[in-house]
RNA sequence: GGUCUCGUGGCCGAGUGGCUAGGCAGUGGUCUGCAAAACCAUGUACAGCGGUUCGAAUCCGCUCGAGACCUCCA
């Protein structure tokens, strides 16, 4: 199996990947709170577990992907009194809670699957495991971890700092420096320490999300879902969780915080964390108003868009750049992804239709070297914290052989038949299986098309160039062009 | 205020002590009825100032600038 580097938040090292179990990966990534639209910056999180999934899969393991989805518990502004993000939303809408739920679950599969994301394994909710939920609130209080107050329980962080645990190791956060820095917030009178959170919350009786436990009507805590469904579908402790940066602290600590706590064991061993997409230079957020939604670049209806952007050209330009590094939008870059992407695109179709010849053509062994060297080169870059954009580098290279093939520059034998067969077999299954990329126009019937060409290679022979020029206007209003070589006619989608 | 990250050629974006990242745009060439495409060629880049080193964009220090987290956020 190949190696798969990773550089681990906790320990702030790329580390050489192995899992608990040979030949199984288990990976848990923090989904949406699904009260509103996802924007472009939920995607880029969501894109890069997408990519490690599918290439983990590419390279022989067996994956597990759970991803969750947020419909309770997730309140609205500081600390720990403000309103359900999704009871809030229900009231203004004036909807029941779990429509909202369902309006912006679905909002989110349609997203995704426009992206081309493959579904996780197991999509659990936080609602649907309110037993679980319920029972690991009772465990902690049972083990000192966690205190009833007014109705609400909360984690005590002190007890679990004195019994060995350390709040704060994954974010590089010292407890004392935390104390000295909280803000008065509400609720904290109810707590024994202002960082304790709560692990279930008392509702007040118009809060519409609410269940019966032993500590009356209430709701779980956010941070508690994660804990529990990790722990139920993965295992107590399992191989990799990701998520967004901005979920490191406090979501994250906490997560290992009652991990450690219900299961006396860390439950994480590779902590990965997405950078964020600014705009402007500015973290894309939705409370800042500079987040865009998937379906306004889809359109290009958005002030700070000059046009309209397709979903897998978006796709690919997130993948130019590694996911740890903060990704700027703008149009300019977003251009110049258009285009590449459509060329990588030409060269799938085109691959797709060449096939070996042999000849006498002796093997050009620095060309073939060359080939080699980027097949492998892809998975190394992959394999090194997943870094699609030397991937796509490397992939570029490949591209350039496919041209020359068909261009009829290169002769497939100057490959030799295992390199050119591998050449083939490896850009498709890059392009389409690991980067998750693919063809997203209808291509008009092809032999309206073909026949179109045909007219176009008789109107040439007979020097008719106005009718020549005349199919080659019909191709580009269909965002096509007509390839005009040496060989053959052909046509492409324009780049 | 605390913790941390980043500053790469016209634009985007990898890399990280010595070896051409890549893409887009530009320029020249091959090809073409003309184009387009493709291929070939082409860019004195690493915020500034010091230091360590045979050698630094890469390590250290300082300065300037930008950003993230510390409070809901992927």
């Amino acid at each position: 199996m190949r190696e798969l580097k990773i550089f681990n938040t906790l320990t702030r090292n790329k580390e050489v990947f192995t899992p608990l179990t040979e030949g199984y990966v288990g990976m848990y990534v923090c989904g949406p709170t699904v009260y509103s639209n996802a924007h472009l910056g939920n995607v880029r999180t969501f894109l890069t577990f997408d990519v490690l999934f599918r290439f983990l899969r590419s390279i022989g393991y067996k994956v597990r992907y759970v991803r969750n989805i947020t419909d309770v518990g997730h309140l609205v502004g500081d600390g720990d009194e403000g309103e359900d993000k999704i009871g809030k939303m229900a009231k203004l809408e004036q909807i029941e809670p779990m429509e909202v739920v369902q309006r912006y679950t679905n909002d989110f599969h349609d997203v995704l699957r426009q992206f081309n994301f493959l579904s996780p394994s197991v999509e659990p909710t936080a609602t649907g495991h309110l037993i679980e939920q319920i029972e690991a609130v009772k465990d902690l209080i049972e083990k000192g971890l966690a205190y009833e107050s007014n109705g609400s329980v909360y984690f005590d962080i002190n007890k679990y700092n004195e019994q060995g645990g350390n709040y704060g190791k994954l974010s590089g956060r010292i407890l004392e420096d935390l104390l000295n820095e909280t803000r008065e917030l509400d609720g904290q009178s109810e707590k024994r320490n202002p960082l304790d959170f709560a692990i279930w919350k008392n509702a007040s009786p118009e809060h519409i999300m609410q269940w019966p436990s032993p500590w009356g009507m209430g709701f779980p805590g956010w941070h508690l879902e994660c804990s529990c469904m990790s722990a139920k579908y993965l295992g107590d402790q399992f191989d990799i969780h990701g998520g967004g940066m901005d979920l490191k602290f406090p979501h994250h600590e906490c997560e290992i915080a009652q991990g450690t706590s219900l299961n006396g064991v860390s439950p994480v061993r590779y902590w990965m964390h997405t950078n964020m997409l600014t705009v402007n230079g500015q973290k894309m957020s939705k409370s800042l108003g500079n987040s865009f939604l998937p379906a306004q670049l889809f359109t290009g209806d958005h002030d700070l868009l000059d046009q309209a952007y397709s979903p897998m050209t978006v796709r690919f330009f997130m993948l130019q750049s590694q996911y740890r590094s903060t990704l700027d939008f703008s149009n300019d870059a977003l251009k110049g992804s258009q285009k590449a992407f459509r060329r990588l695109l030409n060269g799938l179709r085109i691959v797709k239709t060449l096939s070996y010849v042999s000849s006498e053509e002796p093997t050009d062994e620095k060309k073939k070297k060359n080939v080699e060297e980027a097949i492998e080169g892809f998975y190394e870059a992959l394999g090194d914290d997943l870094n699609t954009a030397v991937g796509i580098a490397h992939l570029f290279t490949m591209l350039k052989y496919i041209n020359m093939m068909y261009m009829n520059q290169l002769n497939p034998s100057a490959l030799g038949e295992n390199t050119f067969n591998e050449l083939k077999e490896k850009y498709i299954h890059f392009f389409e299986d690991i980067l998750g990329l693919k063809e997203e126009q209808n291509e008009s019937d092809a032999s309206v098309l073909n026949g179109m060409l045909e007219l176009y290679k008789e109107y040439k022979s007979n020097r008719q160039f106005d009718k020549v020029d005349q199919i080659r206007a019909y191709f580009k209003d269909n965002n096509m062009v007509v390839k005009d070589l040496k060989h053959r006619i052909d046509w492409a989608w324009e780049e």
